[in-house]
DNA sequence: TGAAATACCTATTAGTTCAAGGTATCCTGC
DNA sequence: GCAGGATACCTTGAACTAATAGGTATTTCA
């Protein structure tokens, strides 16, 4: 019946970057501004915490990465695996979840 | 100028115990079935993560207690101080921020 | 030439959350 | 009277996340 929780809030960076780069390959680098640019500066995640979660979900399975150079300076850009896009639903589900429980929280004594 | 984030997965069990606790006082085991029902099962959290944070909340000054005993049994209960009410509106800003961020993230291509 | 931007990366620390336990009382049913 | 479930408190330990603060190297532009 009632389902465990995940760990609360955790993966709202994992959330974004895979959310990201379904929509479209990137590196690393390119995710960091993109995520400040998309959120409207409402969350930026520096680099040491982009690149190790983009690593560990390649050695999970969840991305694969591939190499390009451009102007001398070397990228790796990153894509769903399926496995990825499971992952995906599956923490947008898991927020949606949370975001609506803390939601009617918040609402609080207004609507007792 | 952009503000630093607040660590990610941190406070949303601790938001919510502010939250329902500005709102009456309340003893741990009943908020413990409080946030369940609250949120329509959605998030449940153990009593090994609430008392923790009760405690550390009551230690850092954010929340008072007071001991009363019913039927036998013995009940702390917790209500907000000054403090508490200004941690609690930092939460809720905080909570509003990334959640709004995140939605953008998630309506993703569908408006970009 | 020197600074800023691009582009990658790691290590350490700090902080949260979870599961799993433990104590004790009360009430209900048998 | 006693067993089990609900009430009510609590802590420990492990697992995981995320933040800060670094580090390397290239290119571009002043």
């Amino acid at each position: 019946m009632a389902q465990s929780n995940p760990p609360f809030m955790s993966g709202v960076p994992e959330l974004l970057l895979l959310q990201l780069l379904n929509e479209q390959e990137m590196y690393g680098y390119e995710l960091v501004r993109s995520i400040k640019t998309v959120t409207r500066d409402a969350i930026s995640l520096g680099e040491g915490v982009i690149y190790p979660v983009l690593h560990s979900l390649e050695r999970n399975g969840s991305l694969k990465s591939k190499r390009k150079t451009v102007g001398g300076r070397t990228r790796v850009y990153y894509s769903l695996t399926r496995k990825g896009g499971d992952r995906l639903e599956k923490l947008q589900d898991d927020w949606r979840r949370i975001q609506g429980g803390v939601a009617i929280a918040l609402a609080g004594t207004a609507n007792a």
